[in-house]
DNA sequence: TTCGGACATGCAAACGTTTACATTCCGCGC
DNA sequence: GCGCGGAATGTAAACGTTTGCATGTCCGAA
């Protein structure tokens, strides 16, 4: 059926070992043979069998990527990010998502166990014992997002807090002086460090600002619910800093049926930049998270695990976030409604959030 | 190093053959060696090289999928509705973009040769000679939004025709008596299959349409800059319909900034409904692709070419689209503009789209 | 001419499974 | 007690590569 490296050796009238040689670009062999040898295969249309080399290199050229969902934008930006970084190094994408749930998580990690060369984990669920229960000590690893401060992995963490922290500051320096926070779920590594961002913002002004905590749970569904209540509530915050985009927007379709104007009546504000927060009206202000980047350094801090076999000492990352400033919190151009447009309409205003962190 | 089944024998005091046999619950073990065999593997953490597994076995678990692109929602969605319908079944799923380019998509398939057990190709450029070029014969495919015709494929395509056909007939029944279409990129078989159900439907009207014809490319950008055009023009058709909603959001964008109301100045509608749509204001009346669905039955018909080793003779499939009515063209509720958040605001009719195709 | 050495090539083991076939074991009927 | 049959278990081949080592060849120097 299939053809193998025997049908070439054949064909060429060389060994197998000389097929193998000529076709991985090994040393001798001598170029007039190479090229009849390479002439044979493409005839041919050999292909090597991937698990057979696999067998014996102990390489499966094949990174895994375990997301907590495939669901939304955010998702989709990160897979984009990492599959371009690895068709770039040659290596093969395995994707696989936990739907939240650890023991799927187990079962995926487990089931990947040798199919992988080395595993992107993003989890803002796991602690230390679930990881070394799970994935097996040898294999390389990078953690994306992960509460974890574990030496053994590479982490690469977004700067959660340090957004948070210059989001908070902006929007009290644009003088709000009531100012919600609408949490993520609880338990959630992304959404505790945004909270204490905002925490801290607020603790280091000299400014006394009324705060407000509003519990979510990062759906668009729960931001949409508390928009609704506090369109009836008399003690509405004058701004609203949501720790995600999908919450921000689930608020601001509540204001809009509600009657209450963004940003005259209050102001909001989003966190991660997801694509379709510059398409909403108003557009809203928010942290901007590289994603695609961040899948692309994730991706590429593995390979660089992957390259020396040596277990080189693991680093921590963390790419900073800035913020967007559009109309949803009375930008600078509070009359834009639409996205900005490449350089055609340059409303957004971005900062950079260095400096929140302690 | 690793745990081999050698291990795990000499540990269980039995042979190689019998631990392979009890851990694939093949017969022909008692159930006492059985339970011993499982209990020394699970202490030892033993998990079975799959690429030794493969290479007897001939098969790899393993789907991949080959999209166009990763980037946008309705890539996004695919992804997860395959991701679903995989896990369920056991397989893993290794994804590839071609960016679109052919040469890429050619590497790409090359690539995956030997790693995977089937492939769901997405790919609305391919042609006939593309295919059976570079996919290898005996391989297992099913081909997703592909104008091949070869009855040794398996084919998912949606009924783009039907779906533009319908919706095309709801703008006129609702008055609409100029009508301009923006088409997708040239070449692009999605986009060529809604401009025919659009002239189609045009053509079977008995009122006279008067018709334009717009060059896009399926890109919001492409959108945005006939949008432009539209507003300066004295020549603007009451009603647009673009053939995806990308472009019909770009031209709203433009709408909204250049002073002409949507619906009252032009009604406008898109082809997907992909998520953002129900966020822009005024909502988009769109066609509904039923997006997860769409690559969970993908997958699903490539899992029962797998299963029966006799190739079965290949189907096509074409599922079918409802036209989703919003506020962007006059809907039944022009005052909404907020999403429909479950049960709670029902502003999205639909209906169906059989009956379009001759 | 002989010898050594560099280099091209071949041989065969090894990777970790599955599985066809052989062997052993056990109980049962005669 | 013996043989028989079926179930449980073992043995070893096979899958398609890569690679260490052995072999062969050719050329130049002594």
């Amino acid at each position: 059926m299939a053809v193998t490296i025997k049908d070439v050796a054949r064909e060429a009238r060389v060994s197998v070992a000389s097929v193998s040689r000529a076709l991985n670009g090994s040393a001798n062999v001598t170029e007039i043979t190479r090229r009849r040898i390479i002439g044979v295969a493409e005839r041919l249309r050999y292909v090597p069998h991937s698990a057979a080399r696999s067998l014996i290199t102990r390489r499966t050229q094949t990174v895994g990527a375990l997301l907590p969902d495939l669901f939304g934008e955010f998702f989709s930006e990160l897979i984009r990010g990492i599959d371009l970084a690895a068709r770039a190094r040659g290596l093969h994408l395995l994707v696989s998502s936990s739907h939240g749930h650890s023991s799927e998580a187990a079962a995926a990690l487990r089931a990947m166990q040798g199919r992988v060369d080395g595993v992107l984990v993003m989890s803002p669920h796991v602690d230390a014992t679930f990881l070394s229960e799970h994935l097996s000590s040898g294999l390389p690893a990078v953690l994306i997002n992960t509460p974890l401060d574990d030496s053994r992995y590479a982490t690469l963490n977004i700067d959660n807090y340090g957004g948070a922290f210059a989001m908070t500051q902006h929007l009290i320096d644009r003088g709000f002086r009531s100012i919600a926070f609408v949490t993520g779920p609880h338990g959630n590594f992304d959404a505790s460090e945004r909270q204490r961002g905002f925490d801290d913002a607020v603790a280091r002004s000299e400014k006394s600002i009324d705060v407000q905590i509003l519990r979510g749970d990062f759906s668009e569904e729960s931001g949409y619910r508390i928009g609704r209540q506090l369109c009836e509530t008399r003690a509405r915050p004058r701004a609203v800093f949501a720790a995600n985009d999908m919450m921000a927007i689930g608020m601001l379709l509540a204001f809009n049926e509600g009657g209450v104007r963004v940003p005259d009546d209050v102001a909001i504000a989003g966190f991660d930049d997801i694509p379709i927060s510059r398409f909403v009206n108003p557009p809203l202000t928010t942290v901007r998270v590289r994603i695609a980047d961040l899948g692309r350094s994730a991706l590429e801090q593995l390979a660089l695990q992957l390259d020396k076999q040596e277990t080189i000492h693991p680093q921590e990352q963390k790419p900073s976030c800035d913020i967007v400033v559009r109309a949803s919190c009375g930008g600078s151009d509070p009359s834009a409604t639409g996205p900005g447009h490449g350089a055609r309409r340059p409303t957004d205003i971005s900062r950079n959030s260095s400096g929140g962190e302690s």
